[in-house]
DNA sequence: TATGAATGAGCTTTCATTCAT
DNA sequence: AATGAATGAAAGCTCATTCAT
């Protein structure tokens, strides 16, 4: 049972690395130090892989856990420190994070998986700000596209663009969209 | 000469629908009405389609070019027209714009002219913040920054996120944006 | 002792289904509902199971018995009743007639003794017809070819070709054997 | 084109010795002297061999066109030239003969090419008997079901009893057809 | 310039069998 | 007596690439 997760770390490795079509299940098993056919007593095939890697580990419970701890303080440190979190939370579990992004064009089910992570991280960051907005800590008149907007640019800094300094890019992030534009009339 | 845009006709097509890896050679022969013999006559092998195909078919210039052609008006309809034509670029070229995403981890010479492209589009809309800064249509301290929010979530809500409707959720985005969120004091 | 039942039941199913090659150990084991483990406890290897099946549950003393006790009637009933025997034999054990079809070109021991069956059965139609013939009640100079024709297509019928109702073509055969032909002089 | 008939010549034998389940596609490319890859450059799959080698090299035309031109003789020369005729066929095509018989249970194809083969014997057989009837040669009132109790027994003696000398049991089943069994009154 | 046959490495998967417990 | 994990050879098949013509 040991090989099992022996395995599923040689996947998750080697499919961040390289994506899933570019990996070979006998690599997965030399990476993982087994022999090649018990990746298949344990795996009906190597899209089995995959999903399993996503269902098992994929980190919504933990990234829920650690946004709903966003303490409560004045508007703008709050979304500095719920953007904090989420950038560490994908830190520590970057390489599943990458196959959730890279993967979800070729495999439905890790699409939708990845999808119901960014919904519920909108969710709870959206509802923080309603509750600013309520306690008279914040004016915004849409809180889930703030939450959207936020979370969309922190995906894009962590994940996709790979020129990004994340952490300076959130704060930038965080000051501009309090700042505002205003449309002069 | 025809049979060569054939062949990157179909590699476009294969490739933004399955990606780089599950695309076979062959596939793109068929897909194309060529004899398979001709793929590798064209492009020395099958990396090399991909490299021709986004150094020939980015649609860079393109961008640029509507995107300069944004009309001077006040900031709002400025917003929503920059965006407007981003979205139609991308919608008209989507193939490649996929095709960019989807590829720019597995292939440097994709990846950085997937930058470039952003950073051009950036460039161009930072630009015309700045300028509305200057002629007072407009608050706003970060233009470029700005700019990069808004690029961030068009890419997303076209390319990424399958789930949402681009052009509403560019309203919504705009309209929030220029609402802002103010921190209370 | 039961599973050992159990894996023999699983693997006369499957290699009557799909042949001795087509069907895998593993599968005999689901099919009977025992670990993978078990079968090779009580076989050596999967040829063993196939050996020890048609061994234990070759149905020639159910044959002889049955058709020994053929009644002594006049030949053309007596024909049909041996016939309708045989049928009702191999129909009862017909996954195992069917093994032993099957698997005779690859087995030798099979081979060997489906031919013992045939031969046997062959021995007992042809002492009846002797008898019959010492009796008066039917003129035929050589029995056991007569014996071994109606034999092999009483097979032919039951095993081999699908599209004949074994029980009609049984009646044709008899009638038609018993008319003869005659050479008109 | 050379190269596609080598490996249906190698399938051709090492299916009929082996059968199809237990011969590799790497075995008849080797026999063949082809590489690997050839074999299913012209064959989609290893089912496509068979079915081709069937389509391709069944030997009904030439039997057909054999069993037609037995001589008009007396019945019993006929019926002994025609069993040696087909004995024959069946001989130089022993191969493929086999094939069919094997492979009927597993292959949906083979085993209605197969039918074919048996029927269209059995149609040409029986209508040389009605000729023969018609003309006085012959006394039989089931002209069809005596064609196919001889075919059938020709079949069982040369591709399923290896223990029978097919020539010699041709001899015996003409005659002991042709003389026939009566039930006494 | 164009082509289809040829090539062999490598892929995913299956499998009979072994073995520690 | 019973079991499920382990093993590695071999299977069918795919594929990018080469090459003679």
């Amino acid at each position: 049972m040991q090989a099992r997760q022996r395995i599923l770390d040689a996947a998750q490795v080697l499919f961040a690395l390289r994506g899933f079509d570019a990996t070979s299940t006998k690599g997965i098993a030399q990476e993982a130090g087994v022999p090649q056919g018990l990746v298949f007593y344990y795996f009906a095939n190597k899209e089995k892989i995959l999903e399993d890697l996503v269902r098992e580990r994929s980190f919504l419970p933990e990234m829920e856990q650690i946004l709903r701890a966003a303490p409560e303080v004045r508007a703008k440190e709050a979304l500095h420190e719920l953007g904090r979190r989420f950038l560490a939370v994908v830190t520590r579990r970057e390489a599943i994070a990458r196959i959730l992004v890279r993967e979800s064009p070729n495999h439905p089910q890790v699409a939708e998986r990845w999808r119901q992570m960014r919904e519920s991280a909108i969710g709870i960051i959206g509802s923080y700000l309603e509750g600013a907005v309520e306690r008279g800590h914040l004016h915004a008149s849409r809180p889930e596209t703030i939450a959207r907007i936020f979370l969309y640019n922190l995906i894009f800094a962590a994940l996709i663009d790979e020129t990004l300094d994340a952490e300076q890019y959130l704060n930038n992030v965080v000051e501009t969209m309090l700042e505002g534009i205003t449309d002069s009339p």
